[in-house]
DNA sequence: TGTTGATTGTTCTGTAACATAACAATCAAG
DNA sequence: CTTGATTGTTATGTTACAGAACAATCAACA
């Protein structure tokens, strides 16, 4: 019995060579989690770089579309459902404030806790970055192959993300 | 003509009241870079605590896999595969190096290149690898409703990496 | 009322991922 | 043999993210 190239492993290294070894070894291509790494790096580069003239990142994009949907929230509960620890959640506050996007006013019933707003200017550009968004996210479904390609590739993500523990 | 909650975006502050200015500003539900976000999170988190008692990170993974599918390549052309800048693979090699796991050879024809193998211990570790990260790939595919919801998921996430610049 | 324990925003600190620039050794091509 | 590109490497900086600790404030209760 002769040995073939795949059993030795030796010739032609690094081109189509598939070593003895990889038995069970997965390829990318099958990795979910590497797959899902690589789209989400992917659609983060094309969202920053829509960004990047507004100089908005994903995460202050997120905190000011939630403020503009629900004013008034604590500064614990917008962080919570974005999942960004507290402590991390001061500097980026701290920023859009500083823009003039949004701004902490007192709580009426809790001195301790802050509710966030939006300013007039922040109403305003977070117009303009709902629209630089849905251009975005147009490009997208333009990639998936229209609508219904989206509708479905966000109800598998919600598969995963559901029950969470249980 | 009596504005109701919506519209004054004052009542019940952070509970279901939703602002005037929300016209056109998404749900984090509907934009896919967040859902793809919150996802790929939850899975490296499953990867991450799969592994930790291997002490493995998703990137070692990725790298001791390559080697092991196709032994021999060079430094510059695992990481190019990985999206990994040759400068941070540096350190990365350097730890399967200490480990025992993988090894660094002067390649035959280039004495600046270095081609990349599993060690004999590092096959064994493969092995092990490919079966942890098969019970967590299994965990995933139960979320997600079987295989075939599995494979949509992955020609999906290809619709958005394929075809990178037209 | 006064005390105790939890919560809120904040600061400080550390770690890991990632990018960029520069360098010596080596290659490849004229 | 010279010139320009490539390989691995080091050094450096930036950003995201996690954890501990703290003062001010709240809520509950003896």
């Amino acid at each position: 019995m002769t040995k073939n190239i795949a059993e030795t492993g030796v010739a032609r290294p690094g081109q189509d060579a598939v070593s003895v070894v990889a038995q069970g070894i997965p390829t990318m291509n099958e990795i979910i989690g590497y797959k899902l790494r690589r789209a989400q790096l992917f659609v983060f580069q094309d969202f920053i770089e829509s960004f990047s003239k507004m100089k908005l990142r994903p995460a202050e994009f997120s905190v000011l579309a939630l403020i503009a949907r629900t004013p008034g929230q604590k500064q614990t509960e917008i962080a919570g459902q974005l999942g960004i620890k507290r402590a991390n959640f001061v500097a980026l506050m701290d920023g859009l404030e500083r823009r003039g996007l949004a701004e902490r006013r007192k709580a009426v019933g809790d001195k301790r806790s802050h509710s966030l707003h939006l300013t007039p200017e922040g109403v305003r550009f977070a117009q303009k970055m709902s629209a630089v968004w849905a251009a975005h996210e147009q490009r997208l479904v333009d990639r998936l192959g229209g609508p219904e390609a989206r509708d479905t590739l966000l109800a598998l993500l919600d598969r995963i993300l559901d029950l969470k523990e249980t």
